[in-house]
DNA sequence: GTGGCTGCAAATGTTTTGCATCCGT
DNA sequence: ACGGATGCAAAACATTTGCAGCCAC
């Protein structure tokens, strides 16, 4: 990730926030992975361990407030949970093209960049009228773990 | 919608299920409408005109029962709420191709068949070794009425 | 010092579950 | 009549909110 704690702090006190040890230890958690994709429950025991004292609906308000400033994106896996994500804008500065790849086995989750949709988009303007904004694309199947585990059952 | 009260009810038998007047009402909830995107709490409401005294827990149970059976599919708009709709063995045998189209204005949700994605797929394939079975895409921008009401405005 | 931020507990909203009763087979 | 299905109420969750005290500025 190319922020680090001053670079969050600086990010905190450009948005006119105060810049305070539960801010910083909870975006500390969601950038430090480099493919995060955490819920609240696993954000809050990660802050936890540095910091026992954090009340989980602190990590709830500070989640939302980072949602608001788009420093940190949410997302949904529909495996029941919601989760989050560092800002596409802090990541690689297109979101339009970022899509996640999860692993129907393990449940690993892997992000991807790929633009192939301009023409799947463009032929479904035709046909229905619709404007399309933006989209959101999931796709399931079996991560390259699985599938060598699977190939060595065999 | 191709089934109809006898149609359930025989559905239901066939899976050895017990015909009840509350799994019927829920299931012509669902089906009752071309394009539905229901939420339990919509279902309930629905049902609850026809059949008073349903509690809200057989709704929620019986959406259980018909998920696993698969005559109901379950889907995720990401407004918060969960939505279930006629599974697609039922409507079109086809949900590979099946996508969603959500208003962002008016939160209409249309649905849309197509199959534009094998190209798509196949370059992610290549690119990250994942073995894709399925997807979800969801589609968001502006509908055809809320175009023209765009327009006139203008 | 002040206002925003935090922790705690209580409230909220959705979905699930326990249990006695009921009804489809 | 048997066992699954139902209705009700309580429980279980995830998330939000009210409020008194605290701390970053």
């Amino acid at each position: 990730m190319s922020l680090d704690r001053n670079g969050f702090a600086d990010l905190l006190r450009g948005k006119g926030l105060k810049v305070t040890p539960q801010r910083l230890a909870v975006l500390s958690a969601l950038f430090q992975e480099a493919d995060s994709h955490l819920t609240a429950e696993e954000i809050y025991h990660i802050v936890k361990a540095e910091n026992p004292d954090i009340g989980l609906a602190t990590v709830y308000r500070t989640i939302q407030t980072l949602l608001e400033l788009k420093i940190i994106d949410r997302i949904y896996l529909d495996d029941g949970y919601v989760r989050y994500e560092p800002g596409h804008i802090y990541e690689t500065g297109d979101s339009h093209h970022h899509h996640h790849l999860i692993c129907v086995k393990c449940g690993h989750v892997r992000s991807f960049q790929g633009d192939l949709l301009e023409e799947f988009e463009k032929k479904i303007e035709e046909k229905t009228g619709f404007q399309i904004q933006d989209h959101d694309v999931k796709l399931y199947g079996y991560c390259v773990d699985c599938l060598k585990e699977t190939n060595v059952k065999k």
